[in-house]
DNA sequence: AAGTGGTCTAGACCACTTT
DNA sequence: AAGTGGTCTAGACCACTTA
C-alpha cells in the first residue's frame, strides 16, 4: 500500500470537491484490482490521516463507493470490497463502459445513423415542435464480436447536429458536446424477438428478449434520449440492488 | 408552519439516530402533505436552528429523503418537494404493497406451501447444513383477479418454522418474526414461458415472460430468500432509476 | 445583498467486531 | 483493549439563485 498513496491524493488545482476526486481515485484503484474481493480498504481513519483530510471528507468519499456498490461497510470490522459477481448495476454507463469493465471487448455495427422526422409519440415525449427533427440510430452491440443486443435510440436532432460524428460511444460524444446524460429512467420489459431482431441478433424468432427503454435526462432535467435496446438473454443479466425503507 | 416544529422535534429518550428521526417525521409530513408538490422546505438552516441540532444532522436527514426521492435538492434555491408523477419506485416492497400504490387489488392464490429437503443448489446459496430443512412456497400473484405472476419462494425452515402462518404477505410474516429483509439483490432475465407456467399464467408457451431471482438479506446481511418471479410482461414493467458518476 | 445549498475541518463520543 | 464504522457538533468558506 504504502507507495500507493500519492496516487489518491487529491489535486491541489481542481475545482472538483475533495471527495468526490478521491471516490474516484479509490473507484480507478479497485477496479485496477489493487485489491481482492471481500478484501478490506484501509480504514477511514487512515485514509484521512494518510491523505491530510479529515475523516468526513474521507467518509464522504467512502458513501460514493458504497452507493455505487463497490465496497460494503461492516460496523467494527472494516469497509470490504463488493465481490464482482454481486455488483449490481445502478450505476448509469453505456454499453461500452459496462462491457470494458467486465473485462469484454465492446464494438458496434451501425445499421442506421440519419436525420428524420419524429413520431408522434416522440413530439410528445421529446417536447418538440412539430417542425423539429430527430436524429435516429441503430446499432448492433458486440462483444467479443458477439452480437450481444440491438439498440435504437432517437434524439433530437437540435443537440446532436450531425450524427455521423459519434464515435464508438454516444454517451462519450455527448459528453464532448455539453449534453451529458446524468440521470436515466429504465423501463424493463420482457418480448419475444421479432422476425427482424432475431435476424440482427443472430438467435431464433420467438425467443425471449429483455427490452430496455430508457430515457436519458440532461443535469437540466431534460429529457434528449429515447432508447430502445433489445438484450440476448444468454449474455445479459440485469441486476438492481433495493434497500428498504422501513 | 410554526406551530408544527414540534411534531418533527426529535425524542431524546430514542435510540435511533437524530437524522434517521427526522427523516421519518418529515417524509411522514410531507406523505401528509404538508408542503404543495415544487414547494421548499424550511432551509437546512432553519430546521437545525428550529430543531436544536447541527445544520450536518439536519442536512444528513435531508439526504434520506433525497436517496427516497421525496425531494430534490437546488442549488442556491431551496430543497423542493418531488411531485408524486415523477417518483421513482426503484426501492424494495413486497407485491402487496406495490400493487396497492399503483391502485390495484393484489391477492394470492397458493399452489405449495410445504417443509422441503434443499436441493443442493439451495444448501450452498443459503449455507445450511445438509440436514437443514427449507420451507418452498409458490404462490399465484393477482391484480385485480387477473394473474400476474407466478412466485416460487424457498427459505430456510429455521426462519420460518410455521409456513401455513404466513398471511398473503410473506415480508409482513418475516417483520413479524424479527427477521425482515432489508436489502435485496435482484437478477432480471426474460425467458419463454415453460408449459406448466404458462398454464399457471394463463398464456401460451413460449410467451416471453420476465424472471426475477431475488436474493433477499436481513439486517445481519444473511441470505433467508430465495424466489423466483415469472412476470407477465403485459402486466410487469420494472423501473430503475440510474445516476450517473463522473 | 441576502439566503440557499455544497464542501470542509477538528474533534468528540458511542456501538460494534476482533484479538 | 484496540480498531473499526456510526453519529454528532460548531463553525467556516464557497457557489449559486433570487430579489
Amino acid at each position: 500500500m504504502d507507495d500507493r498513496w500519492h496516487a489518491l491524493k487529491p489535486d491541489e488545482g481542481q475545482s472538483t470537491p475533495l471527495y468526490l476526486q478521491l471516490a474516484q481515485k479509490l473507484a480507478t484503484a479497485i477496479n485496477a484490482g489493487w485489491w481482492r474481493a471481500d478484501e478490506a480498504l484501509p480504514s477511514e481513519r487512515t485514509v484521512s490521516e494518510e491523505l491530510g483530510i479529515s475523516r468526513v471528507t474521507a467518509r464522504k468519499a467512502f458513501d460514493v463507493l458504497i452507493e455505487q456498490g463497490l465496497v460494503r461497510r461492516r460496523h467494527g470490522s472494516g469497509t470490504f470490497i463488493t465481490p464482482r459477481t454481486e455488483q449490481p448495476m445502478s450505476r448509469l454507463t453505456g454499453f461500452t463502459e459496462l462491457l470494458r469493465q467486465r473485462g469484454f471487448e465492446p464494438s458496434s455495427v451501425w445499421l442506421e445513423r440519419t436525420i428524420a422526422v419524429p413520431t408522434h409519440e416522440e413530439v410528445i415525449k421529446l417536447g418538440l415542435s412539430p417542425s423539429a427533427q430527430v436524429v435516429r440510430l441503430k446499432r448492433q452491440r458486440l462483444a467479443d464480436g458477439v452480437v450481444m443486443a440491438i439498440e435504437q435510440s432517437t434524439l433530437p436532432a437540435s443537440y446532436l447536429p450531425d450524427p455521423n460524428a459519434i464515435g464508438s460511444s454516444l454517451y462519450a460524444h455527448l459528453d464532448q458536446l455539453g449534453h451529458s446524460v446524468v440521470r436515466a429512467l429504465q423501463h424493463i420489459r420482457a418480448v419475444n424477438a421479432s422476425e427482424e431482431i432475431a435476424a440482427l441478433s443472430g438467435i431464433r424468432a420467438g425467443e425471449a428478449l429483455l427490452l430496455i427503454t430508457r430515457l436519458g435526462y440532461t443535469a437540466d432535467n431534460v429529457l434528449i434520449e429515447l432508447t430502445d435496446t433489445w438484450c440476448r438473454n444468454d449474455y445479459y443479466d440485469f441486476v438492481a440492488e433495493l434497500k428498504r425503507w422501513v
